[in-house]
This record gives C-alpha cells, sequence and structure tokens, in this order.
DNA sequence: GACGAATTGGACAAGACTGTCTAAATTTGT
DNA sequence: ACAAATTTAGACAGTCTTGTCCAATTCGTC
C-alpha cells in the first residue's frame, strides 16, 4: 500500500489530531523517515491525502455520470441502475467513504483546501447531473421544473435510505444500496415523470 | 458555560484525541481538577457529553413530531413550515450538529455507545414521523405505500439542498432552508398527494 | 560488479498531554 | 460565624509524538 493510501486510512480512522506517523509508515510498509522524507511533515501529508482522494473521486462520478441513460428504454429500471453505479463506484466504495469523513472531520480546520473540494467536486457534479436530467426532460421522458432542484432530490432519495450507516462510517450491502434505490426512483418518477401530455402514460394510470 | 457543554464544543472543533483538558476547562470557567473530580477521565467525559447530546436531541425531535400537522388546512404549506421547524430546532441547532459530528468522526470507536443512540434515536423517530405520515394517508390527505419509506424519503427531501452545509459542519441560512424544504415538500407531495380518489385534487389538475 | 540514490532503524531533543497529588482558598450549609 | 465540602493553582511523573540527524544497508542502473 502507498504511503498516501495508508495515510488516508489512519486519518479516517484515528482523526487528524490522533494519526501518528509511525502508524501510517507502519501501514505503508516503509519507515517513518521515508514518510518525512516523501511528505515533509504531517500537514503536508494530510493535504497530499484529500487532494488525492479529491481527484480520485471526482474521476469516479464524472465517468460514473457518462453512463446517465439518455435514450431509456425502461426509464425506471435504467435510472436504478444508474442510482445502484452512482452508490457503488463513487459513494460507498473506500475513496468516497474516507473523503467524506474527513471533510466532515476535518473540513473547518482546512478551509481553502475544502472550498476546492466543493467547487471543483459537487458543483460540478450536479450541474452535470443536472444537464442529463434536462435533456430527459426536453426529450419528453420527465417534466421538470429546475434541473439543478432534481437533480440534488434524485440523489437525496435514492441515498434515502443508506444515510445512518454513512454517519457510521459502514458500507451498506449490495440490497440496501439496491432497495434504497429503488424506492428513491419510484418516488422521483412519481413526482417527475411526465404528467402534461394528456396521452401520456400517467395520466392513462389516474385514468384506470 | 456547563463542563460538559464545553467539552461537546472542544470534541467537536478538536476531534477526540486532539481535545485537550485545559482547553476544556478553560472554556467552562474551572480548574483542570474540577473536570478529573466530576468526569474521572477523558473516556468518561466523552461519554457523558454524547449521552446529553442524545437525550437533548431525541427531547427536540419528539417535541417537533407533535407539532405535525395532524388535521391540514394547507397540506403544503403545513409540512414546509413543519419541516423547517425540525430543520430550525433539532438539526440546524447546536445540539444537532454538534451530535451529528461525534457521531461521523468517532461513532466507529464506540459501537455500543453509537448504537444505542441509533436505536433511541433515528429508529423511534423515524417510526414516529411514519406513524403520522401513515395517518395523514388514512385520513385520505396523501397516497402513500410504505410509511416508513415515506417518511425518510421527506427527511432526505426536505434537506436535499442542506447536505453539502452540513458536511462542512455549517449552519444553513434561514432561507437556505426555507427553500430546501419548499422545494422538498412540493416534490414529496407531487409525488404522494392522493391519486387515486377520482374526485381527488389531483385527477381533476390532471384534466385541467 | 560498481556507483549513486534511496531506504532503514534507531537515537535524540523538544514539547504536549494525561492523570495525580497537595496545600491554600473559596464556597456552602447551618 | 463556623465547619464541612468543594474548588483552585501549581507542581509533578510518566508517556507519547513530532521532526531531525546519522551511519549502515539496500536498491536501481549502468
Amino acid at each position: 500500500m502507498s504511503v498516501v493510501d495508508a495515510a488516508a486510512s489512519v486519518f479516517c480512522r484515528e482523526g487528524y489530531a490522533g494519526a501518528n506517523i509511525d502508524l501510517i509508515a507502519a501501514e505503508a510498509g516503509v519507515s517513518r523517515q521515508t514518510v518525512y522524507n516523501h511528505h515533509g511533515d504531517k500537514e503536508k501529508l494530510f493535504v497530499a491525502v484529500v487532494r488525492d482522494l479529491t481527484e480520485r473521486c471526482n474521476a469516479g462520478i464524472f465517468a460514473t455520470i457518462a453512463s446517465f441513460p439518455d435514450q431509456p428504454g425502461d426509464l425506471e429500471a435504467d435510472l436504478i441502475a444508474f442510482a445502484v453505479r452512482m452508490n457503488r463506484n463513487c459513494i460507498c466504495n473506500r475513496d468516497g467513504r474516507f473523503l467524506r469523513k474527513l471533510i466532515q472531520a476535518e473540513g473547518e480546520r482546512y478551509p481553502e483546501l475544502f472550498a476546492e473540494w466543493r467547487e471543483q467536486g459537487p458543483g460540478r457534479t450536479w450541474s452535470a447531473l443536472a444537464a442529463r436530467f434536462a435533456r430527459l426532460a426536453f426529450a419528453g421522458h420527465l417534466s421538470i421544473g429546475d434541473p439543478d432542484v432534481a437533480a440534488r432530490q434524485f440523489l437525496a432519495l435514492v441515498n434515502a435510505e443508506l444515510q445512518i450507516t454513512f454517519m457510521l462510517g459502514g458500507t451498506p450491502t449490495e440490497e440496501e444500496v439496491l432497495r434504497s434505490a429503488t424506492n428513491g426512483v419510484r418516488t422521483f418518477l412519481s413526482a417527475f415523470a411526465r404528467k402534461k401530455s394528456p396521452a401520456g402514460k400517467q395520466a392513462a394510470l389516474v385514468h384506470a
């Protein structure tokens, strides 16, 4: 394991103040001196860890957004699959969990570092996702007022049942992820499925 | 400020390992010896802090749930007002922010302590909220499949736009809370407003 | 195999923190 | 006003951590 990876693990487990360099070195399988040679001091090492995690998480998120269902066959199934991918590859994986915890624990201590994350991460993520939802709406698959709001609500809904697990730093099972995504997407579609067309599926359902 | 309150503040700001007793004593306006006299050692003090926060937060949450709109006049307005109360009195206030941060940062270090919180806090909160939604559905104001799912999704939706602020430990402004609650409740009602009754408001809307 | 670069283990000083102890000062109850 | 209980300030030992230094060893490359 690389020094930065080991440091990420220890910083997350013990907190910044509780992490000690000896433990990081041992976990990385190198000597303490090597850690100092590579990264200078504890604070620089911490910054390197956050930058590394931010970069990898953003890459994962954008790769996943690229797989958003633009021409959906079964919209519900496609959105559920997308939500599961998002969770598995970006939010529940090692990098996602670690970054989230570091932001929560140390965000106030390094305002500029996490402001940077905020702009390049969630800011751009939500824009990108909002653009995809806008496209679905334009193509007539959804009826959306504000795509930015819809994007944030989509993420909130598909993660609604995983909040507690995330809070305690755990990893939800595959079934929990699937169930939360399924419930979330169904509610999302109940709210945003195309309603205005008189020939729409939703109107037909109401008449039945 | 009491010792426990000062300790809560310092533990949150510095993390468990980074918090030092001298600082807590100074912030509480007592001598270090008094802290040891009252609470034994650092770990016992930490446990006392978490129990205190848990108790106060639960009390606040249940008091707020008691104000859930059972016989709504304007359902949308009533639910928005309820969501804002919930945020202001339970989630964004000092106790709520502190407890959340301690759970996130130290949850894995004290599994039994936070398991206790989990049962008495979110577990019972969600049940209570689900019961209220079930009642609204029974009275014909909503069309809900699983009240537990609906309750979790309600909370997720009304907080959807505050996630980032919460993550960084900040306090959203009154306007942000109101906007998030408004958008969240509207989406919630789009999804769960009564649809099945042929004379319902929703059906009429679709016909218009 | 040989040479330069990187890594290692250990020693080390400086500082910080916890938890204890004690004698003096202060508060509290009566 | 007096006695008991509590609080205080400070000293203290013991432990831990950071960051530096250095000589010995290993590694990569020619």
